[in-house]
DNA sequence: AACAATACCGGTATTAGTATCACGGTCATG
DNA sequence: CATGACCGTGATACTAATACCGGTATTGTT
């Protein structure tokens, strides 16, 4: 076992993370959003519906910039969600 | 074709993003650092020196947090740096 | 010189992220 | 109802991130 498989509490963090970028989407559509951000629209579905747990860095960047988001914000709050084991609310 | 593989404007991106990192870290050991993010040294010494360019973005927030860095000054500190020639969005 | 700690490098194994392809649902048109 | 366009989704293909092992060089201590 070379790489570590991600752990339960890791893939509801990543649930909780595309909840916050759906949430943070509103109404625009996953392609005008995933075009803003440079990337397809799949992945950012797979993102948002937590089957992509941990994107890559940047992704999540670029994601961060097209909604307006804080990539402190964004981490603080999944991370207070990890700890508390409840879905909080960023603002 | 995929998934494309990393542009060297990626890899440059990351050498940059890497060599904040290890500015960061300053006189503190890769071990150390690395215990304190929750990485392997090695995955903490790919990063620094540029050969995992695009880490995951929890990776990320945990090296910030142990370093003391700000995500979103760390994604500023590289956009600043891909002015050079960086223009590959659709449209 | 021997020993220990740190950092660098190549190779290797395994999981995960990302893009393309193909399908179902909804709305507008004819 | 049939057709087409758009959105969201699932399956599939392929690259990259992460971790472990062994070896090497440098530095500091004894």
């Amino acid at each position: 076992m070379v790489r570590v498989p991600l752990t339960p509490e890791e893939r509801l963090r990543g649930e909780r993370f595309g909840a916050l970028l759906r949430q943070a989407r509103g109404e625009r559509s996953m392609v005008e959003v995933a075009a803003a951000a440079g990337l397809s629209a799949e992945t950012l579905r797979k993102i948002e519906t937590g089957r992509a747990p941990t994107p890559a860095f940047f992704t999540v960047a670029a994601l961060a910039a097209a909604l307006g988001l804080s990539l402190d914000e964004l981490a603080a709050a999944c991370a207070e969600g990890a700890q508390a084991g409840e879905f909080r609310q960023a603002g």
